[in-house]
DNA sequence: CGTAGTGTTGAGATCGATCAAGCGCTGTGG
DNA sequence: CCACAGCGCTTGATCGATCTCAACACTACG
C-alpha cells in the first residue's frame, strides 16, 4: 500500500509487465482523488452509472437491499481495486457503494474504457481477464452460500479476504485487519449478527482463529483450507493467450 | 433457434449492430461442431483449459462438488451461450460441464480470443460487456442465494431462465420447457430435491405456476417479479460508450 | 418384467433465525 | 469528572424453515 505508486498498477503488474505507455493510460484513471467518512455512501443503486472509482485506501463494499430490508453485500473492496466494474455494461448502477471506514478513492469516467480498448489490446485483454477471474471469484462465493455451513462460510471468507490482501502486501503473513462490524459480515455471507459472533467464538475456541481488537490471526490455515476445498484465484492468471504489443 | 443462422450471432446482434467483418469472425467460432448425448459429462473441473463452446442447441449446466459431495451448480447454459469464458482468466477450468439432454456444442479455442482482441475493438468491447453483465448476474444470484426463502429462490430462478429464453426467441409467452430434474434445481438453488418437490406443489396451489409434463407455465409473473424484486439483465445493455469501427 | 431414475409424502431432527437482555466501549455534553 | 446515549458484541431461550431419512408410486427402458 505505498503512497507513492499506484496501488492499481502494483495490482495488474501482479500479472503481466506493462509498458509504459500503458502505465501511463493506467495512472490517468488516479489522476482525481476523493476522499469519505467511514460508514458514508458514495452512490446508490439506481443511480445514473457515471464514473467507476479506483481505490487508494479504505476498505469499502457494495450491496443490494430487497424491498423489506433484508440486506447483501455482494462485494468487499480493497486497496487497487476498481469499484462498478461490473455495472458498466447496464445503464444504472445495481448496487449500493458504502466505505467501512475512512476511504480514498478516485473516479475516471467509463469512457476512458474506450480509450483502453482501442488503443491498447494488452490491457483490453488484462480488464477483461480480471473481469472473468472475479467471475470465478463470485461462483466459488455462491458454492458457499449455497452449500456451505456457517463455519465454513466465515472459513472461505477469511481465507479470500488474507489471499487478496497478499497480492498488493506480499509480506503479509497469518493475520488481517478486519474493520467490518459483524453484522456486514452477516451481510456478506448470508447469515446473522448472532450467528457470527457465536460461529466466531466456537472458531477461537477450536483453535482455528484468535481476535484481538479488530485484528483477527489465523491459526489453522490448511485445516481451513482443506474445510473448504479452498482455491487462490488471485495469485495466477493464465495471461499466455494475451496479445503481445 | 434457427438452425441456419448462428445462435451467437442472434444473441450478440441483439445488443448492437455487428458489420459484416465481425459477423464472419463470430461465424468461425462455430465451424466445428459435436453433440452429445444426454447427461454426458464434456469435461471436468481441474482439466487443462483448451477450448470453449458455443451452445448450438439443448441445455446444460456447470457444476462444482465440494469433497464430500455436495454439489453446486453455477450456470445454466442454453443455445447461443458461451461456456467456459470465465475459466479463460486461469489455466484449469473451474467447473464440470454437464449435458442436461442431446446437445450440439461448438467448440473453438481460447486462442481465437488473441484475434478478436487484436482486430476489432467493438467485438471486446461486446465480449468485456457480455462478461460485466454475467457478473451482475452472478451478483442477483448470490443475493437470491444469502437472503430468499425456497419459494422466493424458485420464482427468481424461474424469471431468470425466461427472461434469457425471450432473446433469442421472441415469440416466447408464459411457458417454458423445464428439462432439468428437481435434484438439479436443487444443486443451483442450494436446497434439496424434497423441498423443491415440496415448495413446487405449494406454488401450484397458490396459483404461480402450472405444470405438465416438463413444461411450466408461469402464471402470476407480476406477482412473483414483485416478490423477488427483479430486474431483467438481459433485455437491455448499455452500449453507447463502445468504441466505433 | 425387473431395474433405475424421478417425483411425492410424512415423521423427526437440526442449523441458524428471532427476540430480548445485558455488557463494555466511546464520544458527548453538562 | 460524571451521566448518558449509542453502538457493537455476547448470551440464552425459543422458534421455524429446511434437511434427513425412508417409503412408495410412476414412468421409461432393455
Amino acid at each position: 500500500m505505498s503512497s507513492t505508486s499506484s496501488c492499481l498498477v502494483t495490482k495488474l503488474s501482479h500479472y503481466v509487465s506493462l509498458s509504459q505507455a500503458d502505465c501511463a493510460r493506467l495512472a490517468t484513471l488516479e489522476k482525481a482523488e476523493r476522499t469519505f467518512d467511514a460508514g458514508h455512501e458514495v452512490y446508490q443503486g439506481g443511480d445514473e452509472n457515471k464514473d467507476l472509482y479506483v481505490v487508494k485506501h479504505g476498505w469499502a463494499f457494495s450491496y443490494t437491499d430487497l424491498p423489506d430490508g433484508r440486506r447483501q453485500i455482494v462485494k468487499i473492496h480493497h486497496p487497487g481495486d476498481i469499484i462498478g466494474f461490473p455495472d458498466v455494461a447496464l445503464k444504472h448502477v445495481t448496487t449500493t457503494l458504502r466505505t467501512v471506514e475512512d476511504v480514498c478513492l478516485c473516479p475516471f469516467p467509463k469512457s476512458s474504457l474506450d480509450e483502453i480498448l482501442r488503443e491498447s489490446p494488452k490491457l483490453s485483454a488484462l480488464l477483461l481477464s480480471i473481469a472473468l477471474r472475479d467471475q470465478v471469484v463470485l461462483i466459488d462465493l455462491l458454492r458457499a452460500m449455497g452449500r456451505m455451513s456457517a463455519q465454513e462460510r466465515v472459513s472461505y471468507m477469511l481465507l479470500d479476504l488474507i489471499s487478496r490482501l497478499r497480492i498488493t502486501n506480499p509480506g503479509m503473513t497469518d493475520t488481517i485487519r478486519l474493520p467490518m462490524t459483524q453484522s456486514q459480515i452477516a451481510d456478506y455471507l448470508g447469515l446473522t449478527n448472532v450467528y457470527i459472533s457465536k460461529t466466531f467464538i466456537r472458531m477461537e475456541e477450536d483453535g482455528y482463529i484468535h481476535r484481538d481488537q479488530n485484528r483477527l490471526q489465523i491459526l489453522r490455515e490448511d485445516a481451513m483450507i482443506e474445510l473448504t476445498d479452498f482455491h487462490d484465484r488471485y495469485a495466477d492468471m493464465d495471461t499466455s493467450w494475451f496479445p503481445h504489443d
